[in-house]
DNA sequence: TATTTATTCAATAAATCTATTGAATGATTG
DNA sequence: CAATCATTCAATAGATTTATTGAATAAATA
């Protein structure tokens, strides 16, 4: 084989590989599947988008090998390939956060307008957990919870959060967390509880950070 | 904000940094100035295409903030814009050598044909190099090697190989490192290192994967 | 076996990406 | 100040990507 046929051929795969990743629905929908499998529906529900567009982008993804399908009963059900594919994933999310300004203003006025000043990191997380004075909240559908979560953390989901607002009593410091950084649910919930007086912040990353770095993760049964 | 509206920002934007990246060209670019900055000249001399498209690609770069770029004198030197950016490109490059069935083929055929068949890791270096029964080479070009190089690696350009075998005893084992796993100059080299009855592999990384994990780099003033 | 249901396929037009060509720019040099 | 030189810009045709639509498929259910 020729060199030059050599890199031609190992960077298109590259390319190809990169090009399957890089349209903003492809990139939802890894994220998504990055906190477990999901239907073609659920996702389609998910990404307010036609079943047929869904199905499209999921095969793209396929012949990229950054997703598998199984079939269930009526239901096809799509995951990520690897944990490798969630951890490229998350290198590009971080470094669009880090370095593109339009990111940073954006996810900066979404936060403001929520009162959800300040971010904690799993880093800081993890300091606090060893000082023992912090309540960790989880707020992502309760399917979600019981498919795993950050050990010790309560669940209450954002739905149902308005009325279960007394369970809380804000002795400890509230850190809420839910999918990533672009999940809403965690915002909302922060300035709710803000609202109440309950000091709280958000966990900057989601679930699939804490899982990815081999943190301690419960799920139920 | 709405969450429809801050969702489709976000992820846009995202999907705009995945494109610039998901280019052939671009990518190569990308592996080429991690190992340091290059002229657009230069750039387009070692891809093999013309100036002016070489100029497009990096202002495509250039406009998603993954390279920047300063003149001196005639020439407009380009670099990547963090090493973070490096990072991220690492992290796509191993997700496909690591899953992408095409690029393992590729790669095993390129270096069978040059009787490279195995490598070594750079965490098998590390542990060779604490028992000191190790030779590093570097095949670089002169220039590279000066602007940085594994802490105790002797240059010999690719180039001048041939005609330097003498000075390489064999003592010890031989590991060879350039660019890159992409990079061809070490490939060659342990073919023509194999056929003197010097026995070498080569190192999968390259330059730039040791010196973003910290480890000790030396540069020539 | 016929029907239902979730998903995939195929065709299409609009939008975007790509390499090429040759001219324009603008800083440095003589 | 004119000439030189590296780089960028602009225009363009061909290729690829995208969302939409409606039909096709294939497994499960009645």
């Amino acid at each position: 084989m020729e060199k030059q046929e050599f890199k031609s051929r190992i960077y298109n795969e590259l390319s190809a590989l990169t090009k399957a990743m890089s349209n903003p629905f492809r990139l939802q929908i890894i994220d998504l599947l990055a906190q477990g499998s999901r239907t073609v529906e659920e996702i389609a529900g998910q990404l307010s988008i036609s079943i047929a567009n869904t199905s499209q982008h999921l095969q793209v993804l396929k012949s990229a090998n950054l997703v598998t399908v199984y079939k269930q009963g009526h239901y096809a059900h799509y995951r990520v390939a690897s944990d490798e594919v969630v951890r490229s994933w998350h290198s590009l999310r971080d470094l669009g956060i880090n370095r593109l300004a339009e990111i940073d203003r954006t996810l900066r006025q979404f936060r403001e307008e929520r009162e959800s000043f300040e971010s904690i990191s799993i880093d800081e997380l993890l300091q606090k957990i060893e000082q023992g004075n912090v309540m960790i909240l989880d707020v992502r559908p309760q399917k979600e919870f019981a498919a795993g979560h950050i050990t010790g953390a309560r669940s209450i989901p954002i739905d149902q959060l308005a009325q279960r607002l007394a369970e809380l009593s804000g002795e400890k410091e509230t850190v809420v967390y839910c999918r990533g950084p672009f999940c809403v649910f965690a915002d909302d919930a922060v300035q709710m509880l803000t609202q109440r007086g309950i000091p709280s912040r958000r966990l900057e990353e989601g679930f699939p950070d804490w899982k990815i770095r081999n943190l301690p993760v419960t799920a139920l049964i």
